[in-house]
DNA sequence: TATGAATGAGTATTCATTCAT
DNA sequence: GATGAATGAATACTCATTCAT
């Protein structure tokens, strides 16, 4: 991948994110990213695609982290990393994540079922730790898993660590 | 209030929340009104004031919501209550408040102190309730509410109803 | 005429002389006025019909002015007054000059017959006084005349007084 | 510079200097110059810039007609050149003079200090013909400059050969 | 006489996209 | 691969004007 195309991916990762997907101009990306408006076009045959590629190139980082769970042998280890899971996010990847969780208020992105193997993972942990509905209890966490990345993505992590202990008090773990 | 210029906070409202702010043009909004595009701007002066207006015509709904809750004497009926809260919104309302959720990710719109007497009030319950770390427990439940709003406003409503009754389980309430 | 009648053509006199009829929107006058934007309409029929109120309210005005002048039977004293009456102009007066002026340079307005009468009277003064080309003298007198105007109606009156005094030394007046 | 953009500053400065810049509008003078309306916005940023680069690719041309006199060394013939100035000026020249003498009523665009030059060769010139107030006489011979430009601008040129013939011979020139 | 709601055409400006080079 | 000129449709917003009350 070429250095420019590269660039505008980044900025329009950047600019999605932090301004939105409609307030973002193809031309304010374009001088974001130092080239010219008709590059991006060129790359991406247009704006929905670039969007597109940004999604997709992030897929993979998403399935990586993803993977650290669901490989995972032991029930308590499965429930003491997705608590962990939101707070190992590097900051340069919470664009992405920004983006991510902005596109799912717009119906045509929600790709709730993404996270399915992880509640799968979730509810077989919480059944082999004898936990009376499994299943309920994996939708628990998995809502409370959403709360905190929507907090860390917004910024509000004052007292997020003290959180995170709490959590993992409350589920031994 | 005229008959207009209700129908354009109407129609303004459900597109907004459904479309998004940006992706919503005023031409559309007046077409949806069935009123003149001049009348919008004669009205709310811009589309900004459009919004404001929406919000605020709102904002009274969302005091006599969290209200039900403030006036609670009993701590188990404070926690009850919260959990219900979410299932308890007419979906008249819901495109309000799925336009409230959208604009959490606007900086500008970013109002999340409005939910605080509702975290002090369940601080106050916990306490009662002589759970150990009653902030952290009410922070626990403030993020479990928003996940299950979340989830309801966006339609995924299949076993809502089991969930909350493991909720009021799960706090004996 | 009514008083609300009046502060519409006052209104709209100053906007007009000094922001230009184009760049003057009847919302504009109308709040100016402080009456509603339609008593504007009811009463001038639309926004042309009012800028010709206030022209034809100036015109009597106007005639006034130079018929100080016509009357005169003193040939030197028509040069006299001719120099002098643009510094006779009330300042409450300037509003409706400088609209004139700068009507002027619109094809549709620009009545520039008007002054015809004080060129003639000019002309007779100069021959009684026995210039050479008193037709000329005339016209040359009109410019000067309207360039002084012009900087009046501007504001520039910094030494205007001694260009005056300068001026009635030259024609001995 | 494409061609054009330059179809753009020659169809505006018609339009302004005929219409007005308030009453032209910038669809009008994209049809008049043959291109799309976008294409004035991304030359020129907006309407105001339009005006700001015509004004500006004048500003060259009137400092050549101003040197021709600023450099003369003999007295009368600075005199002789002020007098002939505004009959030298090509007809192609004129919407750009009319749109200034125009502007010169906006108190935005009121540049009166441009002439200062001209002023002091002229009280140089007049001093050096030994007349007695020689600062007034070259505001009183600006002041007939300035009503012979308006009115050959404004297409009255009937008779103006023998007036600068008169104005010529009142100065000795 | 006077208001204020309402409109349709128009205004400057932006946008995503195309295309010749 | 990369640019920059060019476009047409859309955008938020303004305007003069009408009309029922």
């Amino acid at each position: 991948m070429t250095n420019k195309k590269e660039n505008i991916l980044k900025s329009a990762l950047e600019l999605f994110a932090n301004e939105g997907f409609n307030a973002t101009s193809t031309n304010k990306i374009a001088q974001h990213a130092a080239v010219s408006e008709g590059l991006i076009f060129r790359h991406f045959k247009n704006k929905n695609g670039l969007l597109t590629a940004i999604l997709e190139s992030g897929e993979e980082k998403a399935s990586r982290l993803f993977a650290t769970i669901l490989n995972q042998t032991d029930s308590k280890e499965v429930i003491r990393k997705t608590i962990e899971l939101p707070f190992c996010i590097h900051k340069s990847e919470y664009d992405y994540w920004r983006l991510q969780f902005k596109l799912k208020w717009e119906k045509e992105y929600n790709n709730s079922k993404k996270i399915m193997p992880l509640v799968e993972k979730l509810t077989w942990a919480f059944s082999m730790l004898k936990y009376e509905k499994p299943n309920l209890e994996a939708q628990h966490l998995i809502y409370i898993f959403e709360s905190i990345s929507i907090e860390l993505l917004k910024g509000n992590l004052d007292n997020q660590n003290i959180y995170k202990e709490f959590l993992k008090y409350k589920y031994t773990v």
